[in-house]
DNA sequence: TGCATATTCAACCAAACGGTTGACCATACC
DNA sequence: GGTATGGTCAACCGTTTGGTTGAATATGCA
């Protein structure tokens, strides 16, 4: 079941939660090891998490006393589905990919 | 110059700015005439207007007295590319899709 | 038992958001 | 000139957001 356009679109519009999403790319972390590289409390990344579980991009599961997270790619896939047919008409500027994709690399919130 | 993923995001998690951007999608429109359909003053619209204008998803010229709203496809397409990476190693849930978007569909943000 | 680790909860704060209203430009038309 | 039309601006308002802190809860381990 997965949530509405609003929830995935405003969880990714943070681009801590976005950097969340891709470490977890990588590879399930526990709540502490997701928190790790980022300069602000616990308590804030677990809101984070939170608001990505809301949104149906990652599940949490608790196992002993830690909770794993893991990638849940159906809700961004359906966003992605949504946001191509705005694009499927046109020729695609590759360069403008480009220049792109390397402005988000090299910006803060790939800390 | 394509604005940054946190505004493009940002603005496509309001159901208003989707629905507008989904007209404009048809053919270009007068701010008054994007705002036609809604039940919200014209300078709410406005404010959705430039919200899209700032994340690049849109842009506006000004003909006359009219100011007229095109779709600025770049934008939105290069965050379905970075949102494409994170779903490409698994097969798509077409089910999950298909269910998906009709509920969006039948949502209020399609009025 | 007692203590450390993992995570959340609750209260708070400043800033941003989405909307309203009324006044204000700018352009078109008689 | 005068008036209607198209659109923005500015001030305001309630709610949400992203963060903090300190206390609380739950599990693991000696």
């Amino acid at each position: 079941m997965t949530a509405p356009l609003d929830a995935i679109f405003a969880a990714l519009a943070d681009p801590t939660r976005r950097a969340i999403l891709a470490m977890l790319l990588e590879d399930d972390m526990a709540v502490t090891d997701v928190a790790h590289p980022f300069a602000m409390s616990l308590a804030a990344i677990s809101k984070h998490l939170g608001v990505l579980a809301d949104a149906g991009l990652i599940t949490q599961e608790k196992r002993g006393r830690v909770k794993w997270c893991k990638l849940e790619p159906d809700a961004m896939r359906a966003a992605s589905v949504w946001m191509q047919g705005f694009g499927q008409f046109e020729p695609v500027n590759l360069d403008a990919f480009e220049r792109f994709l390397e402005a988000e690399l090299n910006g803060p919130e790939n800390p």
